[in-house]
DNA sequence: ACCTGAACACCGTTCAAGT
DNA sequence: ACCTGAACACCGTTCAAGT
């Protein structure tokens, strides 16, 4: 079963259209800055500045930075979701993919896991959608497939905060992780 | 091999044992405020104010905040491996303490494993000792003890952000790890 | 040596006012 | 409907000045 990344976006009004396209821009910008200089880069006025006018203004499209956060971890899980889809159900290619999409996205993974995200603004079911080739994979047990999830989302953290001793194999842990719950 | 916990108060001055002193009394608000309104509340006005003075004093004992929160992680870590070590070698056990005290010093352990901290503001080799415990008990393997480490990491931190879904078995997800790494 | 008050450059957010 | 300028209550931090 391969549900669509949820896009949610019912038919309207045209005024309630561009109302959404200019919010879908202030994202975009918000996402570019995320990607050129981190989290703590992104402040209200930075990304007024950015997409060309002053922070205030944005209360009209965002309801506050909380909403926005919401709406990046959002497109954070989407975009999550059809990395690990395309990887298929082998776990060790699951696990390939986990963790390059991680690596090439730190803000935005760190944004998507990171944060005690508020789930009454998100899409419902995005989590489970993102995380269900996982469950594919393990063979449909929810315990082993979260013990896997949270291995994986252990690596990962670890490594985007340099927890680990300079020299350290990080492919060897994650072999070894990949070893343990069975190819 | 049971070497103690690291403490840095090499014998000196009464004067400059005097001002180590103030600053453990402000450490220890710190981790009082931690405790209680978790990192959010932990500002520098609001330390000051806990231990009775202006907030521009405090750095006449702290570099600056980002030297109150390697302190503090010190602390944690010291803590917690503590803990490790008095769980002795078996995995499941070491499995529960690591746990435990995750959850029982949840700000504390978002300090410790979640900010990209400053090794060269730390007493060297404290994160090693702080894992020694689980080195230990898969036998040495190095890459292993780091998989199990991630692992352990993972399910805490996905826990302490409410990552699982509202009624999930949490206790299976462990349960589920400890059997992939064998007991 | 230790502490304070005033100040600076930031935050997120509100609100009256403009078009 | 959309945007602005001024303002509020916060941050971390510096610095001259007091004792």
């Amino acid at each position: 079963v391969t549900t669509p990344a949820p896009t949610a976006t019912p038919q309207s009004s045209p005024v309630a259209t561009r109302r959404a396209a200019r919010r879908e821009q202030i994202l975009d910008a918000a996402e570019a800055v995320l990607v050129a200089d981190g989290v703590e880069a992104l402040t209200m006025r930075r990304l007024a500045d950015e997409v060309g006018m002053q922070a205030p203004s944005l209360y009209k499209h965002l309801r506050d930075k909380d909403d926005l956060l919401a709406a990046l971890q959002e497109r954070a899980l989407a975009s999550m979701g059809e990395s690990l889809t395309a990887a298929g159900p082998d776990l060790a290619r699951l696990a390939h993919a986990y963790r390059s999409w991680a690596l090439t996205h730190p803000a935005l993974y760190a944004l998507a896991t990171g944060v005690p995200l508020a789930r009454d603004r998100l899409t419902p079911g995005i989590e489970d959608w993102a995380a269900a080739p996982l469950v594919a994979a393990v063979g449909g047990d929810e315990h082993r497939a979260r013990a896997v999830w949270a291995a994986a989302h252990g690596l990962v953290d670890l490594e985007l905060n340099d927890r680990y001793p300079p020299g350290a194999d990080l492919d060897a842990a994650w072999t070894a992780t990949i070893e343990a719950f069975g190819s």
